[in-house]
DNA sequence: GGTTGAGATGACAACGCTGTCATTACAGGT
DNA sequence: ACCTGTAATGACAGCGTTGTCATCTCAACC
């Protein structure tokens, strides 16, 4: 009786090349070269053996397949949220971009943790990825010698304020903000007041306030009045603080949202406290988001475009596999939208 | 000199375990031992492979692991769209599942094609996931061999109107859309029109309809006018066709929409055009976004829990791992919200 | 002093596939 | 008849881990 020494007990019966290469009566090699169509293999080979995998309903197994050939053709995609609709319009881009290409996406989400952004790295770049997308630029020490290490590409997407370990795709910020800002006073507003995110984890939040201040600051001019919060950023927030800066500062211009979600809120309340926008107070978001552009009036806002971000991303990856020699910079851009809510 | 045949010349200097092991002066096992933190070791022997795992930046290579202990720990997640919120929604809560598990999710998109769902389920299996959370009970006759054929455990999603592989998580549209018909006749409106999709993709979105019809039907009652579009729900769309439905059929006491970003637009029309709702109109939604709430009157609508729905499929997965003799049906039911625009 | 057993560690095949090289078959040219 | 070249296929090591079993050490016990 043979001894059933090691783990042969554990193949849950699954097919393997093997199986289907004995029941077609050919190698081994011959039905790997079929399944991932490449290499000579006679027409009448061919349709013997897909014979037999249909029989036998085989499915190559990748991770031998990678194991075996060094190429996952996997690509880890790290996102700080899911709940934020920007991400969504990402991955989006990014799936457009995958399509038609053999390589997969593998998204992480870091909920804003850049010690849970590290654990999620380094979890990615187990699985060998051909390629990293990873949202921002600022990571742990440890991210960022994970990723440079890790000798394959990393692309950094949503915005160019830092220097990138490889390549960035995206928008300054900063930039962003001081134009919404010169756009706003130029239109006459003073008195302007800040209703958004004031925690220290969406980074890009910041640096596009950042911006507003240093735009209103060129003309003798800063934040008469602000309203912060935490957490993600939605349209019952927005509505709530807008409701909040209105009761304590009654006097002000205009309102800048760190989003379009808040905005959308900030218009909300207007409508239900009976101020006039814009006329009793302008309001300006940020993103570009359908739901502004269907509002009763249009959102005033910057646009940016995500889908692109994402797309771009990846076209940079399949075009160029391996790291330039320079950091590269990709500037997606953005555009001031005169709305009609300032 | 050493003919340098086979693949030697790949490995980019990647560190694996033979090296850190080298380093360490233990042996392989070791240090996979003290990767995987399982096993006995003392505790001299693993500070000393922790220092080189340091040194050298080791990073464990999940790929050949998953391959020697034949476990991926992989949950591959098919879902048919990203830009319809309720999805990263689910995802989520698949998310909140997984979190602290070793597990991860592969996510794919099917863009609402079941074509591409096959293909998707294709390659997601050749992953040797440990199990599949699929959106939607209506597949491919192949897909749903494939699915069965594989194993492991299929936690079908959103709906729980078919008769599901291994398990459903999610509600019944067609009782949903009941429920809401039955609402509103019994709120006194007679004459409805319906906005939304149309096309023979969300299936789950034709349920719904199919519920309201019956529901209407109970009542003697039936659509009065229809506005429908292909394509994905945008805000946008809940205005136009509820602008074009008004102005076709203007005597309508109520319209239901197929989900609430359609009925938002809905909402916005009337703003718009000084329709009052709801007393010269009523609207009615689908989902419970949190954008509805938020509104300055709050969207009727029926509230479904897409977080929760994700969760609960994690936890089937996770509390069983392998497939029940039955079917199993976990509803996480809806619930009537009763807003203020019908 | 010898036995026992738990604690540590090591050796090595196996996981399922692919890359490389070797081999076979045979048509075409001389 | 012999060589050449190309199409088609096969053999087999190797990818980087892990599971299993074997081995070794040494304190505890009689």
């Amino acid at each position: 009786m043979a001894k059933q020494r090691y783990r042969l007990a554990d193949r849950k019966s699954k097919v393997t090349v093997s199986d289907v290469a004995r029941l077609a009566e050919v190698s081994d090699s011959t039905v790997s070269r079929i399944m991932r169509g490449q290499g000579l293999v006679a027409d009448a080979t061919r349709e013997k053996v897909m014979a037999m995998v249909k029989v036998l309903g085989y499915v190559p197994n990748r991770i031998a397949g990678s194991l075996a050939s060094l190429d996952s053709r996997l690509v880890g995609v790290v996102i700080p949220s899911l709940s934020n609709i920007v991400f969504p319009e990402i991955l989006q881009g990014i799936n457009a971009g995958l399509a038609g290409t053999n390589r997969q996406s593998v998204i992480s989400v870091t909920d804003y943790d850049l010690d849970k952004e590290e654990e999620v790295v380094r979890n990615l770049l187990a699985w060998q990825p051909a390629a990293v997308l990873i949202a921002g630029s600022v990571h742990t020490f440890a991210t960022q010698k994970m990723l440079e290490n890790s000798g394959v590409r990393v692309i950094e997407f949503m915005e160019i304020d830092h220097p990138p370990i490889d390549a960035a795709v995206g928008l300054s910020h900063v930039a962003a903000g001081k134009a919404a800002a010169r756009h706003l006073v130029q239109r006459g507003y003073r008195r302007f007041g800040y209703v958004g995110y004031g925690g220290t984890q969406d980074l890009r939040a910041r640096m596009r306030y950042q911006g507003l201040c240093e735009g209103l600051a060129e003309a003798g001019l800063g934040f008469v009045a602000e309203s912060v919060s935490d957490g993600q950023t939605t349209v019952a927030k927005g509505k709530a603080q807008t409701s909040e800066i209105c009761a304590r500062v009654p006097d002000l211009d205009v309102l800048t949202f760190s989003s379009d979600d808040m905005a959308v809120g900030g218009l909300f309340h207007c409508m239900s406290a009976g101020i006039r926008v814009p006329e009793d107070l302008g309001l300006f978001g940020f993103n570009g988001l359908e739901l502004g552009r269907a509002l009763p009036q249009p959102l005033s806002t910057v646009r940016t475009n995500r889908f692109e971000i994402g797309k771009r991303a990846v076209e940079e990856f399949l075009s160029h596999p391996t790291r330039p020699d320079q950091p590269k910079i990709i500037d997606t851009g953005f555009e001031i939208f005169e709305g009609a809510t300032a």
